[in-house]
DNA sequence: GCTACATAGTGAAGTCACTTCACGATATGC
DNA sequence: GCATATCGTGAAGTGACTTCACTATGTAGC
């Protein structure tokens, strides 16, 4: 006997379409993972370090609430960084029970960095792709995604 | 003062489609997850079945190459799919230090139901996309991935 | 002003995916 | 035969998570 699905699979037009997709955000993600690591970092600290750098300080529970992570996770992520120096805890000036969280100098040139990386990676990826075909691809990426997410919430699978 | 980035920032044309490959490759992510994780398996036990089913039995070793994971990690994933039942592990015929590894029955329809699943997912979410916008898309993706990867091995980020 | 209750952050403990290193059992080249 | 490479696994460790319990503080309501 050979494997356990003999039988040719039965084509599905956009199958091919959602391997792809998985193929490259498989090679996308470790890509990012090394990018991130050659700065001493991890996705999830990275991510941290995004959100402060758009979100501006904030707290721990609103940084929680943006990552879609546990509180008590980024007690860990936070204090990881903190040791590294690209983040700083300080008082809340009105609510003492919490704390507010920036970037450091370091930590804000860092996140710089990671952000010139994402743009070089950009521009280089999309290089030799023509810029109506961009336009169409990057409107179905947002289709597509719009429609994962309204699905997402009872879909299948 | 606000935060570190008050510039604007400087627009690079395909910025945003990344950050839009980004976006759904995380949807896509998560709902992997929830999927898999609604038959009680992980996203890397799933790897393994899914390998297993498209691979057919084979050692361990040939396993953990092919996930592209230490030997030592496919042991550990291989004892939780052996605990649930979803695959045996017996000696190899010819080489008495490997171990071969093959999909149970039960592991095979488990792996069937995933397979289903991807399915369903593909032709929900393209479903409003035209099959040629479609094809185009599928195209560039391919070339981006393509793209990446004779990048990944030496590029920036 | 006090009591009741919600909220902010963290210690303790646990899970899962990984890794490296060391080791015993086997295969293989010469 | 013997050196050497390979197969799988124990031990130990890291990182990202989680839940649960607990302290300190804010916010009503009366």
């Amino acid at each position: 006997m050979k494997s356990l699905h003999d039988m040719p699979e039965r084509p599905v037009p956009a199958r091919a379409s959602l391997d792809r997709l998985f193929e490259l955000a498989e090679v996308l993600g470790a890509m990012m993972q090394r990018g991130v690591a050659e700065k001493g970092l991890t996705t999830a600290r990275a991510g941290a370090l995004w959100a402060l750098f758009h979100g501006g300080p904030m707290t721990q529970r609103a940084l929680a609430t943006q990552l879609g992570v546990t509180p008590r996770n980024v007690t860990g992520l936070l204090d990881a960084l903190q040791e590294d120096g690209l983040v700083v805890r300080e008082a809340h000036p009105t609510d003492r029970r919490a704390t507010l969280v920036s970037l450091t100098e370091k930590g804000g040139s860092v996140t710089s960095a990671l952000r010139d990386g994402r743009d070089e990676l950009a521009a280089l990826l999309f290089a030799d792709v023509p810029a109506d075909r961009l336009d169409t691809f990057t409107a179905t990426l947002a289709q597509v995604t719009e429609r994962l997410r309204t699905v997402g919430t009872d879909g299948p699978k």
